[in-house]
DNA sequence: CGCGAGCTTGACGTTGTTCAACTAGAGTGG
DNA sequence: CCACTCTAGTTGAACAACGTCAAGCTCGCG
């Protein structure tokens, strides 16, 4: 009863998205037509709080966090996987600014929409803008599952939902290799880089997880799940 | 320079917009032939995380909670106010359920539209669904800001932005009748019931603000500004 | 008049941050 | 090839902010 649903509450999820099947041959054409594709490295910024967002992106490859910032701290809004889309929330803003930050984790692949091109799709085909509610509407949810979990959680239940959310949506393998410093991790998780190693340590000492360098092997899943469910 | 913007982060925000003027005539009447009007009394729920949202709803007139759940906790996500949209996120959802809870403050009265016509409008009048983009991405920004003030300010802070929130956003006065228990405080702000009142405590102490019963004066409103940004 | 919800206060415990020190490994340049 | 440095990771100790608990209080209303 009290549990509707099993999801985790990460926001680091493959949203892949049927947006351009709804557009005809010849607005697929232009869409092509004004692409272009461009390559960013680890740690390169490619969209930015506050900028002028000339162009919707989409992320081709590599992996992504889009924080929104105010010069002092900052939250990470999500992870951006290969399927979804930046600066869709530029879209309606009047000045086009982009609503926050994307950096890139590793080498990541991006696709570069004139936002000009874009609305004018939107404004000729209504499917388009359809799709395109779909697609903000899931981000939406994505989110408040997030902060959900930011909020009411702590840092066990925090540190354990990454972890199953890596697991499960990201890399789908019990072994992965977290392409992340303990730092980065702390800023995904909502709490501080000696935190997340401590919680670390005792996911070992408890053969939740092992641990060597930056591959992380989930030993007991069903452990780990119940941590997320009671931390 | 690290300060972009004096924005403060409640999601307690007047969110006016102009979808229904894109409608033509015959649109509109199409909607206005297919609306309920509906009131419902203090703490009445009139959406339901999980069940099937039939209608898209439009706060006419009150103050309503908008909530993330999941039986054990609940996180607030926005106040909505005259104006703005319930429901919008579930158009998108392939099963049209809410994504989120909506409870009346106060008396509230709303306007139900039907969630089919709501999405045939959109399909047959591209400029309603950009309106609706905007919408919903002035709702993501807001959401963002909202959260990043829950993450990292602490009391003092999140309890001085919801009062300059509902001060200048909401009742446009320094003097208003907050309709709220302080319980019902805490939740919006992050905090729990006792430190609300510590808090309110400290701020007339500091000759903030002074409270009787429900009627919240501010006295200081550049202090409490600095209370926002430092705390 | 008495009940109960909301409010207030104090004491206490705990989580998690912060600070500071130390280690390990990866580059870098003489 | 060996200091030298820089970043990332690790550990311990101290502390602070908050939540929780428990107890009284107040006020409106039946």
């Amino acid at each position: 009863m009290s549990e509707t649903k099993k999801v985790n509450s990460c926001t680091i999820f493959k949203q892949d998205c049927d947006c351009f099947n709804v557009l005809t041959k010849e607005q697929m054409q232009i869409v092509e037509d004004n692409q272009v594709i461009v390559e960013y490295e680890k740690d390169e910024i490619f969209a930015r709080q506050g900028a002028f967002a000339s162009h919707i992106i989409v992320i081709e490859e590599g992996l992504a966090k889009v924080t929104y910032e105010d010069g002092h701290n900052n939250l990470v809004l999500r992870i951006s996987t290969p399927g979804s889309f930046i600066g869709l929330s530029s879209i309606s803003d009047q000045n086009r600014l982009f609503g926050y930050t994307a950096k890139a984790y590793i080498k990541t692949k991006v696709k570069l929409i004139d936002i000009g091109i874009f609305i004018s799709l939107i404004k000729e085909n209504s499917l388009f803008g359809l799709e395109l509610l779909r697609v903000m509407s899931e981000i939406s949810h994505q989110k408040n599952a997030r902060f959900f979990g930011l909020m009411h959680r702590q840092s066990y239940g925090k540190l354990a939902d990454l972890l199953l959310c890596m697991s499960v949506n990201i890399f789908k393998e019990k072994a992965f290799i977290l392409p992340l410093t303990r730092k980065q991790i702390g800023e995904l998780a909502g709490m501080s880089t000696e935190s997340v190693i401590r919680t670390f340590k005792n996911f070992q000492e408890d053969k939740l997880i092992s641990i060597e360098g930056k591959k992380i092997t989930i030993l007991d899943m069903e452990g780990l799940v119940k941590v997320f469910e009671t931390g």
